[in-house]
RNA sequence: GGAGAGUUGGCUGAGUGGUUGAAAGCGCCUCCCUGCUAAGGAGGUAUACGGGGUUAACCUGUAUCGAGGGUUCGAAUCCCUCACUCUCCGCCA
């Protein structure tokens, strides 16, 4: 949630920056409901004012064991009116409230310009492509003989989801252990579990709702009950300090887990229907900081070597991308995104997204600093992949196929697989 | 799933309709004292939002005693719904 202080204070500049990131405030509505806002709330404050004094004089009248009806009279004169003002005044409060929850952040000044995935601009390459001398595979049908079984995953669930079975399974494990043992030994992340299932305050401090609900899957239990499942580990890992106060010695926290996440892929029908690139289920160690206000680009520099790391380590080829500011996500003020090297499709794909929301979150969540004056200040909340787990599977595959259909183990997995340094096609 | 007990400020804990935003103690902050000395005294110490203001200091109003709703001139206190915690029983991994 942005300041509404921002938007008092200067409607059109934060109506110009949000413009450049493709969000339309609607200043015109925001302007009527402030101006009715204001009228009714003064108003309200007053006859409430009004009530309390008078119910605090009959207390004393009748303490004294006067008579009071008379002031009785007068506060039920005002009555009516103040209850259909304080009507009023919630109906455009949560009006105000819904408003201000579907704005999304504003992109700071060091993003680029512009309004799509052309637009973004490439900060970092790391490592070279390899020069196949035989014709490659996608990771599909590399997979397809150790393991890898689409049909499984479709059969017990639809499209968009996968099973594995042996060394592949044990392989996708040894991913994520040797992310999570990466982040919490060499990074200092403190290592968490969470509930895979969250609640509506859960997910509207994280920005997923209320805009973003066809995105999430919702369970039901009974009638009207109901939890979503999580879209990303950033959602219970940034809620663990909603309504929280923290001292400020004790910032930053640095949370990590390694969890499923679930996402409905509403509105991305025909894009990555092949393979295992955009699934509705898929695990991800998530990286989340909760910074200081005056540190967190400096902790936003530092994820994208935390993640970056782990591709070093696998000895993948990659590139940083720093968002424009159209193709950021809502919450965000800035985001890198890591990309991938597919040799199959002949480009780098995302494996990770790493964003700074500065207060946007913790606005939210309500979640705070105590500062040297005692007083209350948003904290700054980030979030990345480190990395997430399939699209890791999916980039070894392709890069460490053999042509006789072998896959070697990066180095840095071997411990993971018991020692084993090639899986052997069947 | 059944029965019962709870949820009050940073903490402990009073408070069953009226100058209660909330006693007392602890903690914390400021000042005083400096032979009751690992002590004593005085004062202060929630959050959010609104209005005013030299948009700072400050003044002022409203709301908040798990959440939401109701009764009432007035609710921490009475009623209803829900959430969570604890104890016992059942069931289960």
């Amino acid at each position: 949630m942005i300041d509404i202080n921002l938007l008092r204070e200067n409607s059109k500049a934060v109506a110009k920056l949000l413009k450049e990131r493709g969000f339309d405030l609607d200043i015109n509505k925001y302007e009527s409901l402030e101006k009715d806002r204001k009228v009714i709330q003064v108003k309200t404050q007053e006859l409430q004012g009004q009530r309390n004094q008078f119910s605090k004089n009959i207390g004393i009248a009748k303490g004294k064991g006067n008579d009071a009806s008379d002031l009785m009279e007068q506060v039920n004169i005002i009555a009516e009116t103040l209850k259909e003002l304080e009507n009023q005044l919630s109906i455009i409060q949560a009006s105000l409230n819904q408003f201000l929850l579907n704005i999304p952040n504003i992109p700071h000044d060091s993003v680029p310009n512009g309004s799509s995935e052309k637009d973004n601009l490439i900060v970092k390459e790391s490592g070279k492509p390899q020069n196949f001398t035989f014709e490659i595979k996608d990771h599909v049908d590399v997979g397809l003989n150790h393991g890898l079984d689409f049909e499984l995953g479709s059969k017990l669930s639809g499209a968009r989801f996968v099973s594995m079975k042996g060394g592949m399974a044990k392989l996708h494990r040894a991913i994520g252990q040797m992310m999570l043992d990466v982040q919490t030994q060499e990074h200092g992340y403190e290592e968490c579990y969470t509930p895979y299932l969250v609640n509506e305050e859960s997910l509207i401090g994280t920005g997923q709702l209320p805009k973003f609900s066809e995105d999430l899957f919702k369970t039901s239990k009974g009638d009207d009950d109901s939890l979503y499942l999580i879209p990303t580990g950033e959602v219970p890992l940034t809620n663990f300090v909603r309504d929280t106060i923290i001292e400020e010695s004790d910032l930053p926290l640095k949370f990590t887990a390694h969890t499923p996440c679930f996402r409905s892929e509403a509105g991305s029908y025909g894009k990555d229907t092949r393979g295992m690139i955009r699934q509705h289920q898929f695990d991800k160690v998530e990286m989340v900081q909760i910074s200081h206000a005056d540190a967190s680009y400096k902790v936003l520099d530092e994820m994208v070597v935390h993640a970056e790391n782990i591709l070093q380590k696998l000895e993948l080829p990659y590139r940083v991308v720093s968002l424009c500011k159209g193709d950021m996500g809502f919450g965000a003020a800035k985001t890198f995104d890591i990309e991938v090297w597919l040799p199959s499709q002949n480009t780098y794909r995302e494996i990770s997204s790493i964003s700074n929301c500065e207060d946007f979150q913790a606005r939210r969540l309500k979640a705070r600093y105590k500062n040297l004056d005692g007083k209350n200040a948003f904290v700054h909340t980030l979030n990345g992949s480190g990395l997430a787990v399939g699209r890791t599977l999916v980039a070894i595959l392709e890069n460490y196929q053999q042509e006789n259909g072998d896959i070697i183990i990066p180095k840095a997995l071997v411990s993971y697989m018991g020692g084993k340094k090639t899986l052997t096609s069947k």
